[in-house]
DNA sequence: GCCAACGTTGGC
DNA sequence: GCCAACGTTGGC
């Protein structure tokens, strides 16, 4: 029988414990926070990163701890469902080189890759976030997600947003 | 399914 | 290095 807590309570070590805070969005029909809390060590490989800004957060800027916000894009009710954290282990993304892959992508090569992923393990299911709710806090005014013509799957989020957003979930 | 906004490409 | 054309994203 499999031991369920185990699987849904985090370790001391599996918390946000780092300096910085992000958004990073994911098709919920691709892999949802549902998804991703039972994988094995609730961990996934963040790759399909084909943006190069994007990339550079992941390279330069992303620490072992720093929170993450979960959105579901593309999808009926767009918003944050979950917190993670960045988990490290950056590494080249190999799904460029696959022809077969989604992401493949022909101007790479082994031997110059391109594209980088890391680790990110969820931590926990929020209640739906969404964009309404999310655009009547005025702290929240400047959150990248929410500008118009936004499509980064990877910003920065500031400490007041995320102090904002998880007194939202505690419900103040 | 629409379409505005954006990033990338490539001819010049 | 400019910039028009193109492809993609993602909320609506």
């Amino acid at each position: 029988m499999t031991n369920i807590a185990s699987l849904t309570v985090p370790s001391a070590s599996s918390a946000v414990s780092g300096q910085r805070y992000w958004l990073m969005k994911n098709e919920p029909d691709e892999y949802s926070i549902d998804h991703a809390l039972v994988a094995p060590d609730q961990l996934m490989g963040w790759n399909g990163v084909r943006n190069y800004q994007a990339r550079n957060f992941m390279r330069d800027d992303m620490q072992i701890g720093d929170g993450v916000l979960y959105w579901h894009s593309s999808c009926a009710e767009p918003g944050i469902y979950g917190i993670a954290r960045i988990a490290g282990n950056l590494r080249v993304d190999t799904s460029q080189f696959d022809p077969a892959d989604p992401y493949y992508d022909p101007k790479s090569s082994p031997d110059k890759p391109r594209w980088l992923m890391l680790d990110v393990q969820a931590l926990r299911k929020t209640r739906p976030l969404l964009i309404a709710e999310l655009r009547e806090q005025p702290e929240l005014g400047d959150m990248r997600v929410l500008q118009k013509g936004n499509r980064l799957s990877i910003t920065p989020v500031s400490q007041a947003e995320w102090k904002c957003i998880m007194g939202l979930l505690e419900g103040r």
